[in-house]
RNA sequence: GCCCCGGUAGCCCAACGGCAGAGGCAGCGGUCUCAAACACCGUCCAGUGUGGGUUCGAAUCCCACCCGGGGCACCA
């Protein structure tokens, strides 16, 4: 990238805000600040502990970045969006009276650096540490004021040593049901021993075989082995969790097919805690996109489980709608309902079997896709509708999923579109069972007072909603009349548990959590299993379980498209590795190490909590501190459920980081070890910077920066290409380094242009000819304050005129107020007004470069400080207290009121500030331009908005 | 199909229901320069996606629709 704002010529004057003068007044400034430990944030007790200097500093204020991964790739000027915002907002919460704690660490274990180790040998230490450093070049150049000594990374044995501990409590954890809260697993057994808590099957706990004793605490805890059906991706040599499986059924990393297996696998409880997790997102301070996602994702639906008898037994289904059982006229199962086989005769064995195979063979998108006509057989069997007594015909198709529900739902087409599609097509009854608003009859060409209005013949579609029950009694319940399903839900509940016919339950769509993978660059489970296969976790003295040295990082490969290819982890190779020799109690044994390692997402569960109390080694987070950090906040909000003050970060973890360290929190809140419920109390949610980005023909993308325009028209090495808007990045060959930016402009430049495109939370298109702009304005700020000759101070200390006095008051007001909300573009924009008319003075006054200076400081922190050492001051101004507006100069004397005449301008005029409404209409009908545009009409109405304007209405 | 978010000047964005413009880019004119770049000074530019409604007054509130981005989706 050409240079051109370097100084080329030897006019250019010695002082001037040049790129080059910036570098050397960034990078002085970054040592310095480094060297004073400027950023270091006191604890109110332990080893980072310094209670007096916390008590100074202000209220807590915990300031957080969603952890990033160190790509190989290095940091874009996207990626920065976000910490550029927390750390102007960190920086002038510090300049308003807190002890604000802000770092960043890294998430570093995962796929990329051992896809690479895998193609070069490298080891992915190796490669992670210099990814990391890489990372930490660039941010430090940025002047973020982080606490450095707090920073982390997932891959330090001291710290997954405490994600392996944190492992070994859930493991030693079971949901009690009565509380809904997480106990030690010893407490349970306790149970068992006294009696206290009937065992499963009744048995006394002493007269159960211990292998028998052992499976059934196993079956209760938090994290447990089990063998179910997993997401095998053979692309990736691995099982992935559901949250990492796409819509249309491939991996969110790499894009591979996965397939649905019965596998051994760790698995976490997060079910146990759906309730919580749904309920507890009204005490957050979240946007509502997120709650909502989150919502969606654990999928509570409530409603009753029904048994439906039937030759091969009860079909139990689960609907929300109990009250249209009295509807229900057909059954559907899926076709891998167990009960198929029973149900279906001998006439329609071929029939079966032939749809079976067909959808089997069926993959997720084409099953699931809702634009497909429906299709479906007849069984042969029937099954009884428990509340009218009739046999109604049991079908099986593939809109009925086997993952959902139990599989198998009663069909009430009157009421439910799909039930309503399928029955048209196979010509199954329709009875109607409410009697739809008039409304809703005439908008479908039906005349609501025709007795036949309820022959669903004439219905185009099913009527979903509120509507009076009819055709729906039976011996003991009537719903006859009802008009709202609430009601008709209940009655029909009772009944239905009155009789032994279902019950009122919930269901989730929330599975538990898949948390072992197949690979080697993560975190080893601190499990070891005994010869008879059960696993246990190893104590806290033996912890970490280091990750074994080994040059073989691979999982064994397979054909993305091998479904029945089966994972094979790198770790199973390590044979002296895997067998080990322990006393874990009684007596040495031999053990076999567990060789899964954890997901990515494990170490991001609980990061925040160390950067709490990072040296710790006898705690993951000392109490205290946690406490004072992350602790309830009561005087904010009676229910405030503690946690990081500020979360910023994407959209992109709605429902994996998000829910995943949510669940993580509340464990570990059960077992008493945090006093805070929610690990984020309030969530920000960032846009992204986007970039143009240019595809040929072939749709495959081309280097954006070597497209070229024409008449509208782009270009690669001249054939016509097409232009779109992306997320920065690598894929989309359209990423601008910050080093680029350093080297042209500056930090304080690209921090400001990245803060001033719009606020913090929308997209906006990256322009790399737009950052001039606050380049122009910080050479602007520096000239007013700084001869650009001799590098000297030209602050004058005459007072400022009152109409500059006047902009500056006004601008720190507003200042204040846009930092606090996070809108730094609007900050700047008066910032920038401010200084333009600074520009215009013969010399700037000390009374209004000193607060300007402060003001800008928060954004660019670097020429700030050399300003206000340049002002005469010798110490930092990071924790000077920030402008505070006088309020005398808030208000003016007189104001002018533009006056309307029929909603239209047509004159102004200038009244007392205090001037009564009376007064400021007789100014407003003497003004000779309104006397001209009402033209001697006698006014109908008059209206005075104190401080705002006048409207007449003639 | 459903749920969010957003459509204001050529572009990025501002505007407690009250004069559509704070700021930046680009454009145009000028200063500086041998010339240019940089820098500086000045200046042009829209009636707010569309159609209704509420109101004395709507970018702002309500309804419907269109466009863009994101999420969910035979979820019983």
């Amino acid at each position: 990238m050409s240079a051109n704002t370097e100084p080329t010529t030897t006019d250019t004057p010695p002082f001037r805000y040049t790129s080059a003068l910036a570098q050397d007044i960034e990078l002085r400034w970054q040592d310095w600040w480094a060297e004073h430990g400027t950023f270091e944030t006191p604890n109110p007790s332990g080893p980072l502990g310094d209670p007096e200097l916390a008590a100074a500093r202000g209220d807590k204020l915990f300031v957080l970045d969603m952890f990033p991964y160190p790509s190989g790739t290095g940091l874009h000027v996207g990626h920065p969006l976000g910490f550029i915002g927390t750390d102007v907002y960190a920086r002038f919460k510090r300049m308003t009276g807190h002890n604000v704690l802000h770092t960043m660490g890294f998430d570093a274990f995962g796929l990329p650096a051992e896809q690479f180790a895998v193609e070069t040998g490298q080891h992915p230490r190796i490669t992670t540490e210099q990814n990391v450093a890489t990372y930490r070049r660039q941010l430090r150049r940025l002047g973020l004021a982080h606490d450095p000594r707090r920073s982390i990374s997932t891959t330090d044995p001291h710290y997954y040593r405490w994600t392996q501990w944190i492992f070994s409590q859930i493991f030693n954890a079971w949901l009690d049901p009565e509380s809904g809260t997480a106990r030690p697993i010893s407490e349970l057994v306790a149970e068992f021993e006294s009696g206290a808590r009937p065992t499963p099957d009744g048995r006394p706990w002493a007269m159960i075989p211990a292998d028998e004793r052992q499976q059934v605490i196993d079956d209760h805890r938090l994290a447990y082995v089990s063998d179910a059906p997993v997401n095998w991706c053979p692309g990736l040599g691995t099982v992935v969790a559901n949250e990492e499986v796409t819509a249309d059924g491939r991996s969110d990393r790499g894009n591979f097919p996965v397939f649905k297996r019965n596998m051994r696998q760790w698995m976490m409880r997060i079910t146990a805690y759906a309730d919580r997790l749904i309920d507890d997102l009204e005490l957050l301070d979240w946007t509502d996109a997120i709650k909502t996602m989150q919502r969606n994702w654990i999928g509570r639906s409530t409603g009753a489980n029904v048994h439906f008898g039937s030759p091969a037994g009860d079909i139990t289904v689960f609907t929300t709608r109990p009250d249209t059982l009295f509807g229900a006229t057909f059954m559907v199962l899926a076709p891998e309902h167990p009960f198929v086989d029973v149900l279906t005769t001998a006439e329609q064995a071929h029939a079966v079997a032939d749809y079976r195979r067909q959808s089997s063979a069926k993959n997720e998108i084409d099953r699931t896709d809702d634009t497909r006509e429906k299709t479906g057989v007849f069984t042969g069997s029937f099954a009884v509708n428990p509340l009218t007594g009739t046999q109604i015909p049991v079908w099986i198709a593939d809109y009925v999923l086997m993952g959902y529900g139990t599989g198998a739902i009663m069909a009430v087409p009157c009421g439910d579109q799909r039930d309503f599609e399928f029955a048209r097509k196979f010509g199954l009854d329709i009875p109607a069972i409410q009697r739809p608003p008039a409304a809703w009859l005439e908008d479908h060409g039906i005349d609501p007072d025709d007795p036949a209005a309820l022959d669903t013949a004439a219905w185009p579609t099913s009527y979903v909603g509120d509507a009076p029950y009819v055709n729906s009694a039976n011996d003991g319940l009537d719903l006859n009349g009802i008009t709202n399903k609430a009601d008709g839900i209940a009655k029909t509940n009772v009944w239905l548990e009155a009789n032994g016919k279902g019950e009122a339950t919930i269901t989730y769509k929330l599975r538990d959590w898949l948390f072992s993978r197949q690979r080697y660059w993560g975190e080893p489970f601190p499990v070891v299993y005994d010869s008879n296969g059960f696993p246990h976790t190893l104590p806290d003295d033996l912890l970490p379980v280091e990750l074994p040295e080994t040059d073989s990082f691979s999982p064994r490969t397979f054909d993305a498209d091998d479904e029945f290819s089966n994972p094979e982890s790198p770790l199973d190779r390590l044979v002296d590795w895997v067998e080990v020799e322990l006393d874990l109690g009684d007596g040495p044994q031999k053990y076999r190490r567990d060789t899964n390692v954890m997901p990515q997402w494990a170490g991001s569960c609980w990061y925040q909590l160390r950067y709490l109390d990072p040296t710790n080694d006898v705690a993951f987070v000392d109490p205290a501190v946690e406490a004072y950090w992350t602790g309830p906040r009561p005087e904010l909000r009676p229910d405030h459920p503690g946690g990081v003050d500020l979360y910023v970060g994407g959209v992109e973890h709605a429902v994996l980081h998000l829910l995943y360290a949510r669940f993580w929190h509340k464990v570990l809140y059960d077992l008493g070890h945090l006093s805070s419920k929610e690990p984020y109390a309030r969530l920000f949610n960032q846009g992204y910077i986007l970039a143009a980005a240019y595809k040929d023909e072939r749709e495959v993308y081309v280097d954006a920066f070597s497209v070229e325009q024409r008449d509208g028209e782009y270009f690669y090495d001249e054939r016509p290409v097409t232009r779109e808007y992306g997320k920065m990045g690598k894929s989309l060959k359209n990423a601008v380094s910050p080093d680029e930016m350093y080297d042209e402009y500056g930090a304080d430049t690209l921090r400001l242009y990245e803060m001033a495109t719009g606020p913090m939370d929308a997209s906006r298109p990256w322009e790399t000819r737009d950052v001039v702009g606050m380049y122009r304005f910080l050479q602007r700020l520096w000239r007013n304050m700084v001869d650009e000759e001799t590098g000297d101070c030209t602050v004058v200390d005459t007072a400022a005129d009152a109409g500059t006095l006047k902009l500056m008051h006004r601008t720190i007001d507003v200042v204040r107020t846009e930092m606090d909300a996070l809108r730094f573009n609007t900050a700047i924009a008066k910032l920038i007004e401010l200084n333009n008319a600074v520009t215009k003075l013969e010399a700037t006054p000390r009374e209004i470069a000193e607060p300007m200076v402060l003001m800008t400081a928060p954004l660019v922190p670097h020429m700030a400080e050399e300003l206000w050492r340049k002002l005469g001051h010798s110490d930092t101004l990071t924790y000077h207290d920030f402008p505070v507006a006088d309020p005398n100069h808030l208000v003016d004397d007189t104001i002018e009121y533009p006056v309307q005449v029929n909603g239209k301008v047509r004159g102004r005029i200038i009244v007392a500030t205090d001037a009564d409404p009376a007064t400021i209409e007789a100014v407003a009908l003497a003004d000779d331009k309104v006397i001209a545009a009402t033209d001697g009409k006698s006014p109908k109405k008059v209206i005075v908005v104190p401080g705002r304007m006048v409207n007449i209405v003639v």
